[in-house]
RNA sequence: GCGCACGUGGCGGAAUGGUAGACGCGCCAGCUUGAGGGGCUGGUGGGGCGAUGCCCCGUGGAAGUUCGAGUCUUCUCGUGCGCACCA
């Protein structure tokens, strides 16, 4: 017989709700643990499998650190603010707040039916006002401290839908929805300087315990690089620029510079001749979006400006060139081409016949750009060097002849700050009809989202927000003075940037929480999510953390300690899950058919947490056989609890059960859970075989069980022990490392490295007995006749090496 | 193109430099059952032979370090992820 997992899976979850089982604990006395998950959008879909895998294995290290004597802090929230729900008002008229309360519904139901061991009182959720209050307030810390400001940034901008279009919504050149074109239009635009912190998020990524790809990616995203600013004259003109180069070394092979087709310089130095030729460029560029420039980066192009540049060195005219492989948005936006050591240059100057100079030993300019290190040549003072001390030289020139100077830039650019969206937090901003803005005052805070039944797009490219009069008017009760509020709301990684921080205190209204709290439970002590997560919002979340460091407000440097990423569950068919291919599995489903055990169950065993494996039918009913296995070991035909189980301890399972509980403790700890549920089935089996199980085996085999399949190791435990307390609080089984070993192990004799016998022996025999054992053993004289012993490794309790020829 | 990760049975996957393939799926056999399903027990990398034991081969491929390599090093092929004209 089997259990019914319909029916103790629905006791157990009233049992938790009605006990408050699960409310987090803040006993001073205890240790206290963060552990983390990322909080999910609730779209319409409801939830995929994909979601329990995370949240499974956050609650099973939860459920391990209540028996081990913590404080639990295991919250759950949702991310709700987000373009499906303004699509969906824009499309039926309706209110995205009532689509988004409906989806959280159905999302709590099906997260609730896993049975996870959330604390439902610290729930919250991005779009409550009560909630983004402090969203909006630490926007207004960031104006207060110039970390946020306004520029003119180029938006897609879709006049046929009167609407301004997310990068996503916009697939070659035209909207999404409709396929109508599609324009890049300069907006004004709030800017959030997480470049100030550039260096910061960088350094600190050294403190924090994450998979190296993942700081790896976050590296290379903030993209820092050194080198040098060097200023150029235009010849025959007072105008100058400045280019970035991490070269400075190769400044001698400077034969020409490009700009940017944006660069406002242009304009004052082309030459009449040019003014043509340059003017239509710059149209055809200003047409490509970003990704079209990067995506047609076979075929470099540009047009010669008709100017000169003077390279500060050889004081030798360079042309100038507008060449769009060339970025407004780094570093100056405008560089030195030396095409004999760089690719891009070269390729540039191949195309347009330009002069390519060798200034380092080694190239061979007519093949291709050398960018290697070497002696450097025809550089005058730095012939002679190396890379390393060429570039320290030239610097130092550099600085002293006061024509250049080291620099740092960044990849990373300021966070685009302002969506045109209604669907967000407004930025609480009003600009007075003097021309002045001011953030909202703190006590007038949140600056709520008006009700509306006519959610439309503005026609202006503001969001939908600038129709909505009796919103967007104020008048200061004091001065009497008009103004407007900014119609901008902020973008959905804003209310995610600091969540972690209000589960903490999420019915504060006086603060965004209590420090006293913050210290106790932060930093986060294990975050786990997607991958796709890993550059983004991170980086985000760890900007306005140290920003609120910074405030004194939080009391570590650094959000999350621990991080882990999850795997993809793929599709039977091993590709990613998905509609259209029909692989898509509901957790629904598996819940009602095999039960929310055999599917925590099955996602923890399938593979490692963070692989991208396969969904299995077969591998799921394992699990569930697994699972009415452990049933039927304990629980007779008519529902009783086995005989077997005694209080007599006949030994013959100490040593797999301490093993047990050394492996599955040591495996959840960290993070492998289908080895440590591989450990719970050898215990299994094991107990198969066994005359009798002893309580406390029993009892100890249920709790490590129980985080992973909570509803069966509650019912179990009931029904063995008596108790009419839930399992959870019971203390975690110890292991003692005595009783790990058998006396007698087996051992392996090789011959050079071959196995050639086994053989029993003590654990505790010395190294000469074990030695003389292997020399003495029938097979191994076989395998050495004739042959001379050059030397014998001895590895005790493993194995006898005998080197011999 | 650059960076990172990963390649192990029919499948998912285990293996502090020390017995490769734990555990599970699948498959095979025995027992249980009227039958099927389910369960319990055992077997299951490939090849070979004088077969109840023994030999050879085997972790994508090639080389190296080592008494000993799935594990470390180099090269190479393949897959996945990230970035992609970042000067």
């Amino acid at each position: 017989m089997s259990f019914n997992h319909q029916t103790i899976e629905k006791k157990w979850q009233q049992y938790w709700e009605s006990n408050n089982t699960f409310k987090t604990t803040e006993d001073d006395t205890k240790e206290h643990f963060y552990a983390l998950d990322m909080f999910p959008y609730p779209s319409g879909q409801g939830l995929h499998v994909g979601h329990p895998e995370g949240y499974t294995a956050t609650d099973i290290i939860s459920r391990m650190k209540r028996a081990q004597g913590y404080n639990v802090l295991h919250p759950m929230g949702w991310d709700a603010f987000g373009l499906p729900a303004e699509q969906y008002a824009l499309d039926t008229g309706n209110d995205p707040a009532e689509f988004t309360e409906k989806n959280i519904q159905t999302f709590k139901r099906q997260i609730k039916s896993l049975g996870f061991s959330y604390d439902w009182d610290k729930e919250i959720n991005t779009t409550d006002p009560d909630y983004y209050k402090w969203t909006q307030w630490i926007f207004t810390k960031l104006v207060e401290k110039d970390l946020a400001y306004v520029a003119e940034v180029p938006v897609n901008w879709c006049p046929a839908l009167g609407t301004v279009l997310a990068n996503e919504e916009v697939i070659d050149g035209k909207s999404e929805r409709g396929g109508h074109p599609v324009y890049r239009k300069p907006m004004k635009q709030w800017m959030l300087k997480i470049t100030a912190y550039a260096d910061r998020l960088l350094d600190d990524l050294e403190e924090v315990d994450w998979p190296e790809h993942i700081k790896d990616m976050q590296r290379n995203w903030i993209g820092k690089s050194e080198g040098a600013e060097v200023t150029f004259n235009v010849k025959d003109s007072d105008q100058s620029f400045s280019v970035f180069t991490t070269r400075p070394d190769t400044l001698f092979g400077a034969t020409y510079a490009v700009l940017a087709p944006e660069s406002k310089l242009v304009d004052a130095i082309t030459s009449p001749e040019q003014k043509e030729a340059v003017e239509a460029y710059r149209v055809e560029a200003d047409k490509k979006s970003d990704l079209e420039r990067t995506d047609l980066n076979k075929d470099k192009s540009g047009v010669f400006t008709g100017a000169y540049a003077v390279n500060p060195m050889t004081n030798e005219d360079m042309p100038i060139w507008i060449a769009d492989y060339v970025l407004a948005s780094y570093g100056t936006g405008s560089i030195m081409a030396v095409p004999a050591h760089d690719e891009r240059d070269y390729e540039f100057a191949q195309k347009y016949d330009l002069e390519i100079r060798s200034v380092v030993d080694g190239a061979e300019p007519e093949k291709e750009a050398y960018t290697g290190d070497g002696v450097h040549i025809n550089s005058d003072f730095i012939n002679g060097l190396e890379k390393e001390a060429a570039i320290e030289k030239i610097c130092d020139y550099l600085e002293k002849e006061d024509i250049g100077e080291r620099k740092i830039t960044y990849r990373l650019r300021d966070w685009l700050f302002a969506r045109q969206r209604y669907w967000g937090e407004p930025i609480p901003v009003i600009h007075w009809e003097d021309g002045t803005s001011t953030v909202v005052a703190e006590e007038d805070l949140p600056v709520t989202l008006p009700m509306t039944d006519e959610i439309k797009p503005s026609g202006t490219g503001e969001s939908p927000l600038a129709n909505i009069h009796d919103w967007v008017n104020v008048v200061d009760e004091k001065t009497g003075m008009k103004g407007k509020r900014d119609t901008n709301t902020m973008p959905q990684w804003a209310g995610s940037s600091w969540y972690f921080l209000r589960f903490i205190d999420p019915k504060n209204d006086t603060q965004l929480a209590d420090p006293e709290k913050l210290k106790k439970w932060l930093p986060v002590d294990l975050y786990i999510g997607g991958a796709e997560h890993a550059v983004l919002h991170l980086l985000y979340a760890r900007f306005w953390h140290k920003f609120l460091y910074d405030l004194a407000i939080v009391p570590t440097k650094e959000p999350f300690q621990k991080l882990y990423n999850q795997g993809m569950i793929l599709g039977e068919n091993n590709e990613k899950m998905s509609k259209s291919k029909g692989n898509v599995v509901n957790p629904d489903d598996v819940v009602e058919k095999f039960g929310a055990d055999t599917l925590r169950v099955y996602e923890m065993f399938m593979g490692p947490l963070d692989a991208a494996i396969a969904w299995s039918e077969d591998g799921l009913e394992g699990s569930r056989k697994f699972l009415d296995r452990v049933w039927r070991l304990f629980i007779d035909e008519d529902g009783k609890v086995r005989d077997r189980i005694t209080t007599f301890n006949d030994k013959s399972l100490e040593v797999v059960y301490h093993q047990t509980v050394k492996k599955v403790t040591e495996d959840y700890d960290n993070l492998q859970f289908n080895t440590g549920i591989s450990q719970l089935m050898v215990f299994t089996n094991a107990a198969y075989k066994a005359d009798g199980l002893p309580l406390e085996y029993v009892k100890g085999f249920i709790q490590m069980l129980a985080p992973i399949a909570p509803h069966l190791g509650e019912e179990l435990w009931s029904r063995i022990t008596g108790s009419q307390e839930s399992v959870s609080y019971e203390s975690w089984p110890v292991f003692d490392e005595t009783k790990l070993v058998t006396d007698e192990v087996e051992v392996v004799f090789q011959v050079n490295g071959k196995l050639r016998a086994r053989s029993l022996a003590s654990k505790s025999i010395s190294k000469d007995e074990l030695e003389q054992m292997a020399l003495n053993h029938e097979k191994m004289l076989e395998h050495l006749e004739g042959k001379t012993i050059r030397k014998v490794i001895v590895v005790p309790g493993k194995l006898v090496n005998v080197v011999a020829n």
